[in-house]
DNA sequence: AAAACATATGTTAGTATGTACATATGAATT
DNA sequence: AATTCATATGTACATACTAACATATGTTTT
C-alpha cells in the first residue's frame, strides 16, 4: 500500500517562488531579446526599440520589469538613458534555453 | 545621428518563440516541482499529487502540458499511470534557475 | 523659460493561464 | 458485467500579462 515517493527531495518553497518569477520574467520574447542584446552592448531605450521594432512605451515597461529584478541597470547620458546587463548569470539561463530550443527545432517538434 | 546598435546579433524568431514556450511552461511552481521529482524517480499521478499536495485534475492537466512538450513520458502499470522525465536536458535549465534563485535569496532581494 | 526630445508611468482592453468542478475513459476487481 | 479505482479531459471563472494609448517627468536646446 505504498505509493512510493519517499526519499524524494523537493524544491524549497522560497526557491520555487523565486525561480517561478525569474522564469516568468524570461518567458517573453521582448525581454529575452533585450537581455541578449544588452549583454553584447550598452544601449539606449530608443536604440533597443529600433533594434527590436518595439514601441517606446513597450520598451520602457519591459525595462522597468528587468530593473525591478535587477537584471539591468541604467545611466543617463544627456537625454538618453542607457541600459546594460547587471546580472551576467541570468544570461546562462537564456543561452541554455536557446540551445535547448535549437535542439528541439532540429529534432522533435512537439505537436498540437 | 547614430543610435549605435549595429553589429548586434539577435535571437532568431523561431528560437525565440520556442524558448518563450519552454520558459512559460517552466514558470509554474507545480510543473517545476514535477520535473524536479520526476528526475529523481518515476512516479504515478496520485503519488505526485500526494507529494506536492495537489488535486488529481490539477496534476493531470500539468502533466498533459509536460507531455505535449515531450518533457515527460508515461507508461501504464495496472490502473496507475507512471510518469518519468523524457528530456534530461530540461533539468539543466531548472537547476540553473534554482541556483540563480538561491543566489538572489542570499544576496540582493529585488524590492516591490 | 518655452519648446523639443527621450524616457517613464498610468490606465485600459484583449488575451492567456491556473484552478476547481464535473464528467469521461480505461483497467482491474468482484 | 457492474462496480471501483486511477487518470484524463471539458468547461467556466477568476487572475495575470501584454500592448496600446495617453500623460507625466526630466533634460537639453533655443
Amino acid at each position: 500500500m505504498n505509493n512510493l515517493g519517499d526519499n524524494i527531495s523537493l524544491i524549497e518553497k522560497r526557491h520555487l517562488k523565486e525561480a517561478e518569477q525569474i522564469l516568468k520574467l524570461l518567458s517573453n520574447p521582448a525581454r529575452l531579446q533585450m537581455l541578449y542584446i544588452l549583454e553584447q552592448q550598452e544601449l539606449s531605450v530608443s536604440a533597443i526599440g529600433e533594434l527590436l521594432n518595439l514601441e517606446q512605451s513597450v520598451v520602457s515597461h519591459h525595462l522597468a520589469i528587468l530593473r525591478k529584478f535587477q537584471l539591468v541597470n541604467n545611466k543617463r547620458v544627456g537625454k538618453a538613458m542607457f541600459y546594460r546587463l547587471d546580472d551576467p548569470h541570468i544570461l546562462d539561463i537564456v543561452t541554455e534555453t536557446i540551445e535547448h530550443a535549437d535542439h528541439v527545432l532540429r529534432g522533435k517538434p512537439h505537436g498540437k
